[in-house]
DNA sequence: AGATTGTTGTGGAACGTTCCACAACTGTTT
DNA sequence: AAACAGTTGTGGAACGTTCCACAACAATCT
């Protein structure tokens, strides 16, 4: 009990961060008028409101943002949930949410969940503890009925592909198919004809792009099975791809790649077989992210407008916030991008 | 004034969240029960908690973070600043810290730089807004009067390399001069006698690794002037490196990088022009990067242990917290990755 | 039987802020 | 002169929680 007492005095000792009671006492005014003037509202008079913002400064006072959010039932904090930071589009989308929120008068609260889905839920649950008033989620992993139970509660958006549609969830995503198309044509319009898909996913993002790939294969070469390795045992399957293309056998010259890290993997595969890139193989990756200009050759890719995304989603919440209840579903179209890991197939 | 009582109104409508009063009313106990039984203290029967704990869940009754906070006068928040989510050292830092926050029960409220000096001070008032406990700041480029500042206010821990110390703050970086050592030793070790240093940056970690790269130069090769290109200018330091090797007249046979960023620049420049790594030039990074394992040849680099340097700074930090006032200062070694960018010079 | 100790539970006072009704002025209009 | 309107400022009641002194009761010890 003695500890108690003492914990509760030490926390009264100096070393105290000032309230909105120490600036109205050594201004000498009400703490109403404190409370006015360093909110910028009207009912003080000028002379007085510069005053008080001066003691305020000189004690170095700072508004305790929970004392106001209790009384005001708002928090002014946005959550937003990413799946891997060491992804660049997650990065990306996520200062385009940021940029967003720091117009609106919203502070950003960012939930990592690592690539781990146990993790990701726990993060969720923490943005939702510390009051968050929605959250950007920038992952497929969430359960759609947790997704659901949530979205009750707090509004929630949703970047990318959902297996399927959730109630009173908003997304906003790239369209995937179209961009795969883009992807595949550009191949096929350089002479490719043995064009094959490699995947590491079956999550929604990478099963619509497969599925994109097989019908424009199959709409293009109607008597030639599109070949479609991974997504389990994708390294095997790169290696298995290398050892076609060594035997010359009918083997692809061209891979559209999921996206841009199995690309990087094929890459890397290929080179390490000393395979001429791209001679032998092109190779067509899926996100834009930044290892594609650091890898030799450069990776042609397909860009999302990532920050934009995020805008979007941030935008698309705050309508939400403000009262919207009816769903809404957001696509963007994506934009192949040529370097240099494409040229036309080899005889 | 209408539509601000109808504010509040809508508020304890329907939707608001349940509190502890419903909670108590729900169970037929008061309020003060239902306090002790969610924080699992003693002073309610264990037939009772469990009861209460029941009718909490069914209600969906979630504790309120800043209620609790305020009457506690802490709030369990620990900052981390960040320079740039991009690279993959910020990354792994902060998931130590984060390891052992979620260890010691606190929670991680992320701040990021995004590679601006001044966002990264808007971000570091952010923080303190929001009342963290502590900040552990992942960068050099908060300046030195402003930290001391600060460091009045809240515990800080600095990862990384300052240009002074500054009183009141902790830090815990690598030992720079060790790993350059440990990098130049090994190129000299395979028969490099011409080695290069490229920087990119004259920050005070980058400027520890030149330094040592000079030093151990001079004393192995007493008559040599050490070649060091950049900072500034580092793309044409870059090409005129690759020139130097074209004409083969006396260029380095080996060039170690400020970090891996620079040596991935390199690579790439080198590749572009038709040089053969790492026969014509072998090339040492720093920081262990995810590039590293993606670049061919893949990148020999110095690594630090990232992770427990996060956890290292949080526990500092905690310290602080608890009440330590004296200055700490932890470095550890790092260590040398040997992989497929460095071998002996040609002939 | 009375005193002591322990357990279980309660109600009210904080915490630092905003909101709101109202008070005290000062002008302006009827 | 009275009524009204506008400006400037105030004190008290919230907000949802924890803390704390204390009450009621049971069990145990003199």
């Amino acid at each position: 009990m003695a500890s108690l007492t003492t914990s509760v005095a030490q926390r009264r000792r100096a070393g105290r961060r000032p309230t909105i009671h120490d600036v109205a006492e050594a201004a000498g005014v009400s703490k109403s008028a404190v409370s006015l003037a360093i909110r910028n509202q009207r009912g003080v008079s000028e002379a007085t409101r510069e005053h008080i913002l001066q003691v305020a400064q000189e004690l170095g006072y700072r508004s305790n943002v929970w004392a106001r959010s209790l009384v005001q039932g708002r928090t002014g904090l946005i959550g937003i949930l990413l799946q891997d930071l060491g992804n660049s589009y997650h990065r990306d989308v996520t200062a385009g949410v940021e940029d967003a929120a720091v117009a609106n008068d919203l502070r950003l609260v960012i939930g990592h969940g690592r690539r781990d889905a146990k993790r990701l839920q726990g993060e969720l649950d923490s943005l939702l503890a510390l009051g968050v008033e929605g959250v950007v989620i920038v992952s497929s992993w969430v359960p759609p009925q947790y997704l659901e139970r949530i979205g009750r509660r707090v509004p929630l958006v949703v970047v990318g592909r959902l297996p399927h549609r959730v109630p009173g969830v908003d997304t906003v995503a790239n369209r995937d198919e179209e961009g795969a198309k883009q992807a595949v044509e550009h191949l096929i319009g350089l002479g490719h004809t043995r064009i094959a898909h490699l995947t590491g996913s079956a999550r929604p993002a990478a099963m619509h792009r497969r599925g994109a790939f097989s019908e424009v294969m199959r709409r293009t070469f109607p008597d030639v099975d599109p070949q479609v390795e991974g997504p389990e045992q994708l390294e095997a399957a790169i290696k298995y791809l290398v050892f076609q293309i060594q035997q010359e056998k009918g083997a692809p010259t061209a891979v559209f790649t999921q996206n841009d890290r199995v690309a990087a993997d094929l890459v890397g595969a290929c080179l390490d077989a000393g395979l001429n890139l791209p001679e032998q193989l092109s190779i067509v990756g899926y996100d834009n992210s930044s290892v594609c200009q650091m890898l030799r050759p450069q990776l042609t890719t397909v860009d999302q407008p990532r920050a934009r995304m995020g805008e979007l989603a941030l935008e698309m919440l705050r309508e939400r916030i403000a009262g919207r209840t009816d769903d809404k579903h957001i696509t963007i179209a994506p934009k192949l991008v040529v370097r240099d890991s494409t040229a036309a197939p080899r005889g």
